[in-house]
DNA sequence: AAAAACTGACTGACCAATCAGTAGAGGTGG
DNA sequence: CCACCTCTACTGATTGGTCAGTCAGTTTTT
């Protein structure tokens, strides 16, 4: 693995760990390895290097998912659903450091006047949205989901397993222990119409 | 007000807008008016400073649902729960700083070390907790919620909440659009048995 | 030899925290 | 009434340290 690897490594641990601001540049260079000035030799800036940390973290997620669902099959629209979150509780868990860069407070709002970093952002969570709503429209198709709107519904069981993780994550609670009824309260969004 | 008040409110929006990190004394005092070392007479380190702003977020979440729940009426353990879910929307609309601070990682990583800041963390989350708990379990009393064990389901219905207010303060979704569909999910939840 | 990768030494800016000292309110004795 | 004292609130100036970023020059690769 090159120098520039190892520092994108470095870094992606580092600002996942401790923040952007809380992260040095100094750190990055040790943890890899390298002396301070290669660092800004691979990257220009401590901000160029949070966004390709961030593109980083938003390909992995991405193919990652591609992955999983190609290499499994799904009876129904519902047991895709279930699928997916069990896999984003399972990634959650081993690429931590993706989610707790993802769920840190500089990327939104370095967003707000970097163009870059929204699209990275957007990209990120289009994604994952869309493919629970792709669930959520099969399961519609093939009688497992009766929920309404597509979208709406996708958003909220989004959220719900984003919220668990975040407790995960933040050592507030064990996802273990929520597992199934998270997977139980999905079932009941997804089966049930009011 | 007194200076000391001014630099607890400030160091509350600046925590919560910037983080720990990047929230700095001197801009803290610049806020509020003061000198820089006022600050430090006042509050006697940047971290027993956070401290006290965040038990003050504590002190104002717990004050807010005491009173919002002393001045309601509710038919059933449902209709509290949807209550619940609705004022905090609602708080964390008009007090989105508490929120912010809340969801921002360096509490979470302060307690890992610091039992005071651990101490003001899960009182927050279990006060919180506690409140959906109670709903369920008056719920299942009286008929409304047939959902099985109250604290998970407390926990996945506030996981939900919360993961959705996260959207909301990061700019990502709009809460107002979802907030139908949250009430509809937290219903199909209560309601229903699997 | 030329280009790319890499480094040590440095700089200016900023930051948390300290400290010696000022200003004023309130109390006390003469 | 005043002279003196004490305590709280507050401040300007400073300090030691850290950090992002630069640059001139060295090493490695092609």
């Amino acid at each position: 693995m090159s120098k520039k690897d190892d520092i994108l490594k470095a870094a992606i641990t580092l600002f996942a760990d401790r923040g952007f601001q809380d992260a040095s540049m100094t750190e990055v260079a040790k943890m890899s390895g390298v002396s301070g000035a290669t660092v800004f030799y691979h990257f220009k800036s401590k901000e160029a290097l949070f966004l390709i940390a961030l593109e980083t973290v938003k390909d992995g997620i991405i193919q990652e998912f591609d992955q999983y669902l190609s290499e499994h099959d799904f009876e129904s629209g519902l047991e895709l659903a279930e699928g997916i979150i069990s896999f984003y509780l399972y990634l959650a868990g081993t690429m931590e450091e993706w989610f707790l860069l993802l769920h840190s407070h500089y990327p939104y709002k370095l967003a707000l006047v970097n163009e870059e970093c929204r699209s990275h952002l957007e990209k990120i969570y289009n994604s994952l949205v869309d493919i629970f709503e792709r669930a959520v429209a099969l399961g519609r198709e093939d009688g497992s989901i009766s929920a309404g709107d597509s979208r709406k519904t996708a958003l909220v069981i989004f959220s719900m397993v984003d919220g668990v993780v975040r407790f995960k994550i933040y050592n507030l609670y064990d996802t273990g222990a929520l597992f199934n009824e998270l997977i139980n309260s999905c079932r009941k969004i997804l089966k049930y119409k009011m």
